[in-house]
Order: structure tokens, then C-alpha cells, then sequence
DNA sequence: GCCAACGTTGGC
DNA sequence: GCCAACGTTGGC
């Protein structure tokens, strides 16, 4: 049984698009810890929402963790063993035919209680089973 | 562009 | 250890 997550990103910065292009990415630069917490409680196998922040202010589509946490490279401290931080590497799994927006989430009253409202600026976020099925049969 | 919410930093 | 100041995020 896998565990379900959000991921936000701004799409003029790294958008859904851009995923697809790479194929694989890992999640780099999250230098929050309840964020990074998040992360590491992330198993392979596990999927995550992605929702584009600023622009849209939707989620367009869902990926999949395929690694495990390990240290962030972009993150260069002195000294280097320093490092707190961790990506994952995600692969896209399917893009929405319907974005599900803020706005209808913030309508909808089985969704009231998602991360995204109450805690809108952490940037990976879990989502539980029911609202992630409640999205995805929306999304259809 | 503004600003509320939140997290971090640093003086005391 | 408290809290004021500051920086960032992200919705509006």
C-alpha cells in the first residue's frame, strides 16, 4: 500500500512539462524541515501529487517516488558532511485530464482538511488515502 | 505588487 | 531562552 504526498513547484521554474521532458528527476532544493521530514518518510513505490504553485494554483498530475531519500548534491556546505537535506527521484506517472484547482479544492468538503489549505506554504506535503482518491476520480 | 503566514537569525 | 527583525513563500 503505498503512502500519498503533494509536491509543489512553480511551473515557470519547474513545471510538469519539464518533468516529462527529463523523464526522472530528483526533488532537489527543499530546505524546510517539515519538508524534508516528508521526504525521507517518502517509499519507493509511493505517489505524490504535482501541483504547480503561483501560476495555475493546480494539480496537474501525479508522480511516482522510485529513490528513496539520499543527500541533496545541490546543497554544497563546509564542510561537506554537514547536510541536512535530501531528495527523492521521481518519475511522471500520468497528467490529469481535469487539473484539479484550489479553488475546487477549497469548495469541495471532503478536501477541507488537506495540507494544502491549512499549511499552504510547506512544499511536500502528505495527503491521505481518501483524498487522494477523491481527487483522482475527479481528475478523470 | 501587496501582504499574511511562517521560518530563521541574532542580540540580549 | 525570548523575541524583534528579517527573509521567503504563495495566494490574492
Amino acid at each position: 500500500m503505498p503512502a500519498y504526498w503533494l509536491l509543489k513547484s512553480e511551473p515557470n521554474v519547474f513545471g510538469w512539462e519539464d518533468l516529462v521532458t527529463l523523464k526522472q528527476d530528483k526533488w532537489d532544493g527543499v530546505r524546510n524541515y517539515q519538508a524534508r521530514n516528508n521526504l525521507k518518510a517518502m517509499k519507493k513505490g509511493d505517489l505524490a501529487f504535482f501541483y504547480h504553485s503561483n501560476i495555475g494554483k493546480e494539480i496537474v498530475g501525479y508522480v511516482e517516488i522510485i529513490k528513496e531519500a539520499y543527500p541533496d548534491p545541490t546543497f554544497t556546505p563546509k564542510p561537506s558532511k554537514d547536510n541536512p537535506w535530501v531528495v527523492v527521484d521521481v518519475v511522471p506517472k500520468a497528467r490529469f485530464n481535469k487539473s484539479i484547482s484550489l479553488d475546487d479544492i477549497k469548495r469541495i468538503p471532503e478536501l477541507r482538511n488537506m495540507v494544502l489549505i491549512n499549511n499552504s506554504r510547506l512544499s511536500v506535503q502528505s495527503v491521505t488515502q481518501a483524498e487522494w482518491h477523491f481527487i483522482t476520480n475527479l481528475a478523470q
